[in-house]
Parts: structure tokens; C-alpha cells; sequence
DNA sequence: CACAATGGATAAATCGATTTTTCACTATTG
DNA sequence: CAATAGTGAAAAATCGATTTATCCATTGTG
């Protein structure tokens, strides 16, 4: 088999060496760009690297210097657009500053998350960007915390005292979907999601409220929400409207939320946005071709991304000063879920054929 | 900031080894398991290790041994939530065996996935998953072979002469596809995708044709393929349509093709399934919340990890022999985009009501 | 009692680079 | 012409582990 053929170990710096007739430390100081080496020499080395197709061991390169070219990223998951996203931008970020970045998942849990850490702490990472699981103050960012860990702390998070901070401004958002939905005059809006943090989940809520109740004093917000996973989120969705609770509008503040309403509205047969309407937060791709297309909140993924590694290198080539705190904006896409209430066909109007696009 | 006054450097072997009054290769057998040391100073150890908090250098440690305990994973895109899933579970076999899984995306570029490879060769990773943008023979698997590296091949793969390979059954699930269609009665069947690799989208199209044909020799079957990306394949399906023709199922080997079939639909204001059926290859989980459900074949995400890791290891293990090329059987998920032509409003039939689930 | 065998541990070599120190040699200056 | 300054490169130390070779002290055996 070519297979074990080709397994001859590599060319080291000194094989390239006595093949240039130099020390080894005269072909690092080449391949560094050191100038202080003779060019008739320097060009022997360069000659010597391409023949022999030798390139530099990162893990032994790493081993040497003070800090090692590596970043770590944790998210929560990898299935959805959103982190998925995130590390494709975070990873072609880090390859620009030729740093290699691990990336892991969380799967949703605190224990895994610190465990994660732990593990990049021991491989000696320059920084770490981390999405929390739940928020800035869990055990993750305390263990960065106590071992002086470099990092960035992502989405689910508003500020913290020790490490800077990028997210969505997910209340400005939270406002705007307040106003294209009491501006289209809905009087009873359920808000469902996680009480991921409470700080973040409040934020979202008050923005939400605030707006909503400036405009109309009159509307009313129910707020679902459950502590730790989506499954009891949809028992009490599907409780409330049981009950015969009746809102004409459903602002989701998570994907997998915007999931369980359009099935919880499958359940009960109600069509959107003729019975009633829906706006979540995130996007997905698929969100734009069902019928109705859903209004979503699209968060800035690769702004977000690019001011994380900016303020992460920032930290690691050692800027000192107190921890930032940034928001990034999003967009809300107004589509086809959101109408006005008592326009369905329960009320004489609406009609279930969508018009062709333009 | 704590951030900088915790930066101390982490203890050493020989730290370790000085505070429990041994050598450093006495702390290495002990943390390694060796037998051979007095009970005596391996308590020593043990509690020296305790009280400094000291854990071993990955990447010290993989310097001097043969085999580092790090593999790489590329995949085409992490956005999709079959890649997702993909490196999450590779991750978690990674970990499982004490080795580091470095992911990188190669965003569907040939020449990417090949750099991406090359840097992964530089860090000496014991093995590599590489899910190829294109297929089996592309320049990354011949940077393999000649650079003998060990790997396995999946998903876009049938098989290989040198690497051992893991894909999806997706003959056997478009034979199934094309018995779920001719059954309802569906005599014009368009089948749309990339012509990602010649043999295994012609495996699909065959194994569908092939039942398709025998089950109703005047089934007419047209394929509308795209070599590069979705969008002509977006504009050959609209043209195809603008011409009349007026297939009554469509079968989207992609799920982005799936997204297009969708949105032309849209485009022309069919509905689904009463104007034209539709299924997908490749689940999501937005495919069943949605009006109608989508239809779609679901491929088996565990095992193919499953069996890529465990013959990865395998072969990192020294295993020699012929490379094996592995199917794994997907699963057929029949949903409501599934219909029989002519039952459609058109010809009198169906209802766009939908039943509330059971 | 001498010598070999064995258990247990340490010293030293190694992995592949980088960085610091040392050194040889040339050029300048008093 | 001797002392000094300056160049460029080699030698050596280092990073933090693992592994091999070496060594010492017992114990066992003839």
C-alpha cells in the first residue's frame, strides 16, 4: 500500500540545514525573515526548503515560543446556521493570523463547557472565544477567570468585569419587532423562550415590552418560558393555548421556539399569519421558501465574529484596559408570517393562496 | 485585572517531580500507569500532582511520542445541520479515545480542502476524516495517498483504492424514493442535483431509474443537474418549468435543491402536494413543522461517524489489509409533500386544510 | 562470600523547533 | 600595528514531556 510506503518520517529543520550547509538556527532565522542573514546563504536554505518539501512543525514551532498559535472556540452546538456560521467565519479568521482554531461544542451543558475549557487551558491556547451555554457568569468564564485564560465571551451575554464582551443587540431588535407588530396593530402577543440568562432573556423582554407599551398601553405581552430545555417550552405553549388564550401574534426569541410554535399552530390548525402571526429571532435559510416565508430577526453573524477575534487578538498581543461591552445590530426581516389581526379567514378575509413572487 | 496577575506559568513535570521529591520519568511512569514504582512514591506523586493542580502538556507530551493524538476532520460547510451533526459526533469519538478533533470547512472548494489538508499533514495529525467537496479521486485524496497519510473517506464517496470509505446508501434510499413515487401513480418525475461526483450522483439516478422503470416502464424521468452551484441549478429548474413541462413529483437529491424546488414552486404558485409532489434527500428538522411537511431521506449520521472513527482508528492502530468501502442505510421519511397525481385542486381533489396532528 | 539477577529509580537522549550565547572573522580607528 | 567595533553564523539552552540507558541496592544462588 502506498499508504505505509509514503510513511517515511518528515524532513526536521536540520535535514534542510546540513542540506544548505548552514545550522538550523540560520534556516529558522530564514524561514523568520530575519535579515541579518547572508543572501548567498538565505537562498541555499530557500533552495534546500524546496527540494526537500519542508515545512514547519506548528506543534514543535509552539512548543518553544511563549504563545502558541492556537485559539479555541466553544459553542453550544453545531447543528444550527447560526454556530455554524460562526465557526466557519471564527475559523477563517483565525487561519488569516496564521493561528489553527480548535473548535468544540458544549452540547448545551455547563460541565461539558468548563470541561472543554479545562482541555484548552492544558493545550496552552493563546485565547478562547466562548459562547456560554447559559450566560457570563457561569462556571466557564469563572475558570478562564481564575486561570488567567485570554477571551472573548459571545451571544449569550451583555457585559462582564474581566472579559470583553460581542453580541447581538438583541433589545434594539426586540424593540423593532415591538413596533412592526403593535404597528400593525396586535393587542396580545406571547412572547416564548429560554431563561437561557436571566439578564439576556430580561433584556430581550423589557425591549420588547417597553416599545410595545409606548406605542399602545393597551396590548398585552404573556411571557412562556422554561428553564431548561425546549421540550416543557412546548407543554406550555400548547397548555396556554389550551386554555383558550388566544394571541394574535407570537414573538419567538429562539429558532428551535419559532420550531415548536409553527407546530404547536400545525396542532391546532391554525394558519399563519391569517390566524396568527409570527416573528422569530435568528434566521434560517429555509425560512424564506415555506409558505408564509417567517419574519426573523437576522443576527450579524460575521460582524460578530470579526469584532470577537479583533478584541481576542487585541487581548493577546497584550492591550491592557477594562473589559468592552459590544453590541452589534441586527436586522428584522418583515415577511409573510406577520399580518394585521382579524384579517384571517376566521374574520372574513385573507386568503391561503400566496401570490406568486415578484 | 485578574485577567494578568493570574497569568502565571502552569507547574511542569518537573515541578511536579522536585514537590514529591522524585524524577521527572517517575512522575511520567506513575501518570502513565506503569507498574514498576514503589506504592510508596507513586502516592507522592499522586498527591503532588493534587496539590499543584498539575495536568500534562498536550502538546509537550505529543512532541516525543510517534503517533499524535490529534485527528482532523474537514467538511465541506458547518451551516448544514447534517455537518453539524457530523462533527459533533466525530467530535465525541474523538474525545472518547483521548485524542484532540481539529474541524476546518473547506466551503466547498477543491483547492481549500487540499491546503487545509496540507496543514493538517504539518501538524502530524495521526488521521484525518476528510467528507470530500467533489469526490473520492479530487486533489485532497492524492495529497493523502502521497504524502501517506491515514484517512477515511465519507459521504460524497462509493469507494477508493487506497482509503477506507463511509457514505450513505443513498441508491438503496432513491430505489426507495422511486417505489414511494410510482406507487401514488407518478408518471413524470423530475430529479434535480449537483453533479458534486460523477459515479455517486449517477449511483442515485440509476438506483432510482432503475426502480422507478421497473415497477412502470413509462415513467418518464428527467434530470436537471448544475456542475459548479445551486443557483443554475435554480435557473435550469425555472427554465425547465417555463418551457411547460409540467413533471408531477420532483426528487431533490440536495437539500439545497430542496430550498430551490421549494421557492420555484412559490414562483409559480403551485402548492405542494396538491400541484406537484416533492422529496428531498437529506432531513431537517424545519421539514416537519413546516405546511406541508416535507418528505426526505434521512441519512444515518451516528453510524457513519460511528464507522468512520472506528476504522480510522483502525487503521491508526496499524490495521492493514485492502480498504473497505462501507454503506450505511438510510431511512425513508414519507410526509405530506408526498401526494398521487391529479388529486390536486386542480383536477378537483384535496384540501389545503390541514389536519391537526394526531 | 562472590557473582548474577532483579526491582526501582535516575540521568540522559530525544522530539523539532526557537532563542540566547558564544565565537570567529573582518573592518575601523587611534 | 594593536585594540575595538561590528557581522554573520554556529553552538548551546530551552520548551515539557517520553523513552532509553544506566546505575545502585537488594536478594538469590552456587
Amino acid at each position: 500500500m502506498a499508504q505505509h510506503e509514503a510513511q517515511q518520517r518528515r524532513p526536521s529543520i536540520h535535514d534542510v540545514a546540513s542540506h544548505a550547509g548552514v545550522s538550523a538556527a540560520t534556516v529558522s532565522k530564514v524561514l523568520a525573515g530575519v535579515t541579518t542573514v547572508k543572501p548567498e546563504n538565505a537562498q541555499r536554505v530557500i533552495d534546500a526548503v524546496e527540494l526537500l518539501g519542508y515545512r514547519v512543525d506548528p506543534l514543535a514551532s509552539d512548543m518553544r515560543r511563549a504563545k502558541r498559535r492556537i485559539v479555541g472556540a466553544i459553542m453550544p452546538e453545531f447543528e444550527s446556521e447560526f454556530f455554524g456560521q460562526m465557526v466557519t467565519e471564527l475559523e477563517g479568521l483565525a487561519e488569516q493570523r496564521g493561528y489553527t482554531l480548535v473548535a468544540a461544542s458544549s452540547r448545551e451543558s455547563e460541565a461539558r463547557e468548563k470541561e472543554i475549557l479545562a482541555r484548552m487551558h492544558d493545550w496552552r491556547v493563546a485565547g478562547v472565544v466562548l459562547a456560554p451555554v447559559r450566560n457570563e457568569h457561569g462556571p466557564a468564564a469563572d475558570f478562564m477567570k481564575t486561570n488567567g485564560m485570554t477571551g472573548v465571551l459571545i451571544d449569550r451575554v451583555l457585559s462582564d468585569d474581566a472579559f470583553d464582551t460581542v453580541s447581538a443587540d438583541s433589545v434594539a431588535a426586540s424593540a423593532e419587532v415591538a413596533k412592526m407588530l403593535v404597528g400593525r396593530g396586535h393587542k396580545h402577543i406571547v412572547i416564548i423562550g429560554l431563561a437561557e440568562g436571566a439578564a439576556t432573556v430580561r433584556a430581550r423582554l423589557d425591549g420588547f415590552r417597553a416599545q410595545a407599551l409606548a406605542l399602545d398601553p393597551s396590548v398585552r405581552i404573556d411571557v412562556i418560558t422554561s428553564e431548561v430545555s425546549v421540550e416543557p417550552l412546548r407543554t406550555s405553549l400548547r397548555d396556554y393555548f389550551a386554555k383558550g388564550e388566544r394571541p394574535t401574534a407570537v414573538y419567538s426569541l429562539l429558532l428551535k421556539g419559532t420550531l415548536v410554535a409553527l407546530s404547536e399552530f400545525r396542532r391546532r390548525g391554525w394558519h399563519c399569519p391569517d390566524d396568527i402571526s409570527l416573528v422569530g429571532f435568528d434566521d434560517a435559510e429555509w425560512m424564506q421558501v415555506t409558505w408564509p416565508a417567517i419574519a426573523a430577526v437576522v443576527q450579524p453573524v460575521r460582524r460578530i465574529a470579526g469584532e470577537a477575534m479583533s478584541l481576542l487578538f487585541r487581548r493577546i498581543d497584550g492591550a491592557e484596559g477594562p473589559p468592552t461591552a459590544r453590541l452589534e445590530p441586527c436586522q428584522v426581516l418583515m415577511r409573510e408570517s406577520v399580518g394585521s389581526p382579524g384579517s384571517g379567514p376566521h374574520s372574513g378575509g385573507g386568503d391561503r393562496q400566496q401570490p406568486p413572487l415578484s
